[in-house]
RNA sequence: GCAUCAGUAGCUCAGUGGAUAGAGCAAUGGCCUCCGGAGCCAUGUGCGUAGGUUCGAUUCCUAUCUGGUGCACCA
């Protein structure tokens, strides 16, 4: 429709490019306002005339043109140009897109790559409410780049490399042991992590101690890398149960160990760049030029550190996947490290690395106001979080649904969902509070009221003799207000998709499922579905169908499940 | 100190170089013998401050204030 407009305007209008005119077009903020809108402002100074004038010109002009049949009229409001299109028509055409079974799918990412690392937790601690933010995120992200056709690489990056190894194993030799740490898991490795700490306090050659068991690990110290794997092993068993009650998976479990006979290629790389520089004992690059601190790339004991293992993994990555793309779901605290590593890439002659490296930060969480923090007991884990929304739609399904069959598993989508709706519903970069108050709330904004809105249009075709969907149906009566602004929702679809892939933001396709739930239950509370004419619930039936079945991809995009029922 | 992100309604947040800046939560009142009330409708206050660019700025630029985060051997 849009494009049949971009043409009028394109005959009639010597001063602007099609592409111009197409970016120019807007859609009125009030329906009263016609269905699209054309600004003449931007004319005005070329043309040397007021643009309300320009407005009338154009309008006269079109108004005169072979090809405006499908225009119901053309309205003139101060400087903008407003246009109403017949509404069969309109309808007609937002309908058959919807009905298409790659509504909202692209091919633009055809034979394109694009890796993203995230999740990543550090191995031997606990995977926390913080985490869930980059993994939730990541996942999403990961569909919507699939979503427009995209060969997508999910790899989690664990934190299973450095000198916390040389203190947990330290800390593990001097008061912990084996019962217990098989008895408790992450938990006691958490435990002799902060002791550890606590006594490094008093007696700071302890630090030396662990650094020194990190080297050995990185010289393939036999004693050292067997524990090292036992901690890895007990650790992965515990996120992987998080990531089932997700729902996710990855494609890669590559950790940063994986990289630990890469690193000295990227050393070698730099130094003969001439780019390595001696610096307290240590090697670096220097970035002042770029007004960044230095990117450290080997310790002063001849050790690799996190940039050194992140240069590494960009280029196996790069070499193994050929990524026109490489996504890093962290959270915004990292900025200056990956600006850092990306820059060093760069100046190694990888003009790539300007568009392809990509960081996509995302704000800090924290517990009812105070900083996360394991020693002092501020901690939340995801799988408490997840375990606690469950049971807590549990009750609410025993009080008002108490016959719906499969109770647990539909308890565990909505749980979830709201868990992962919650944490995408906002901007990536705001910092987020958590508050059980709010993410035990089910009403509004949230993923429970979009998958409700789900299992309301799936009780509606339930309840119908004789439909199947079809496009066959009677357009014009689809012509009310809120047929019409469900509709024009509903079409949205498409553009909403790449506008959340353009700006790496998953909160664009959940703020679409809100406004869409939000437009059908308008629209449900103002029209009967299941009448009696056979015309009119024919057309309302597959406005219901297209409904659901957009609901559902943009939720599946969050990664959100919807049930049938609840 | 330098860098960086954010400041919009009581709270949590959308939003756009342009038409009267929107949702949810919380509060109050209301909703059809009928398709799912986790729903729908109604009721109020607001773009941190000061300049600049522009026909037009809440949006872009500069300064400033407030808050968050980062600034080498942790990741």
């Amino acid at each position: 429709m849009k494009n049949k407009i971009i043409d009028l305007i394109v005959n009639s209008v010597d001063a602007l490019g099609r592409d111009e005119i197409s970016d120019l077009i807007e859609i009125p903020p009030k329906p009263e306002l016609g269905d699209f809108a054309f600004p003449c402002f931007r004319l005005a100074k070329t043309m040397h005339k007021a643009p309300q004038m320009i407005a009338a010109d154009i309008k006269s002009a079109i108004e005169n043109s072979a090809d405006a049949s499908f225009l119901d009229e053309i309205q003139v409001q101060g400087a903008y140009l407003n246009f109403f299109i017949k509404k069969d028509i309109f309808v007609k055409s937002m309908v058959e897109a919807a009905f298409d079974e790659n509504f909202g799918s692209s091919d633009i990412g055809k034979e394109k790559t694009v890796c993203i690392d995230y999740s990543s937790p550090n191995v031997a601690k606990n995977f926390h409410v913080g985490h869930l933010r980059t993994t939730i995120i990541g996942n999403s992200l990961y569909k919507i780049y699939s979503k427009l056709g995209y060969n997508v690489v999910r790899i989690n990056h664990l934190g299973d490399w450095g000198t916390q190894f040389g203190k947990l194993i330290v800390a593990y030799k001097a008061w912990g042991n084996e019962e217990t740490v098989k008895k408790d898991g992450v938990a006691e490795l958490m435990k002799l992590y902060v002791k550890f700490h606590e006594e490094a306090e008093k007696n700071p050659s302890l630090n030396d101690e662990a650094r020194a068991w990190f080297a050995k690990m990185e010289q393939g110290d036999e004693e050292a890398l067997k524990i090292w794997q036992w901690f890895k092993d007990i650790s992965l068993i515990e996120y992987k149960r998080t990531y089932d009650l997700l729902g996710m998976d990855f494609d890669y479990y590559l950790g940063e160990s994986f990289y630990r006979d890469k690193t000295d290629d990227i050393v070698k790389k730099i130094s003969d760049a001439g780019l390595l520089k001696d610096s307290e004992g240590a090697k670096i690059v220097d970035l002042e030029e770029y007004n960044m601190a230095p990117c450290l790339i080997l310790k002063n004991d001849g050790s690799s550190i996190y940039a050194t293992r992140d240069l590494a993994a960009i280029f196996y990555r790069k070499e193994t996947y050929n990524f026109v793309k490489c996504l890093y779901v962290t959270g915004q605290e990292q900025k200056l490290h990956f600006a850092q590593v990306f820059k060093v890439v760069e100046l190694l002659g990888n003009e790539w690395a300007k568009d392809a490296l990509v960081h996509i930060p995302y704000g800090l969480v924290s517990l009812e106001g105070a900083k996360l923090s394991t020693r002092s007991g501020n901690i939340i884990y995801a799988e408490d979080i997840l375990l606690e929304a469950i049971s807590k739609i549990k009750e609410i399904i025993e009080e008002k649904n108490p016959d719906l069959p499969d109770k647990d598993e539909t308890a565990k989508k909505i749980g979830v969902g709201a868990v992962l709706f919650n944490d995408l519903y906002n901007q990536r970069i705001k910092d987020v509070s958590f508050k059980w108050e709010k993410l035990l709330n089910f009403d509004g904004e949230t993923g429970p009221y979009v998958q409700y809105t789900y299992a309301r249009c799936a009780s509606i075709l339930r309840k119908l003799d004789n439909y199947t969907p079809s496009t066959d149906i009677d357009y014009s009566v689809l012509t009310d207000p809120d047929s019409m602004e469900l509709l024009k929702e509903i079409s949205r679809f498409p553009k909403v998709i790449s506008d959340a892939a353009e700006k790496y933001e998953p909160s664009v396709v959940a703020r679409f499922a809100v406004d869409m739930a939000q437009a059908f239950n308008k629209f449900y509370n103002a029209n009967r579905i299941n009448v009696d004419d056979e015309n009119l619930r024919n057309s309302r039936a597959s406005l219901v169908y297209i409904t659901k079945k957009t609901i559902k991809d943009a939720m599946l995009l969050l990664g959100i499940d919807c049930p049938e029922q609840m």
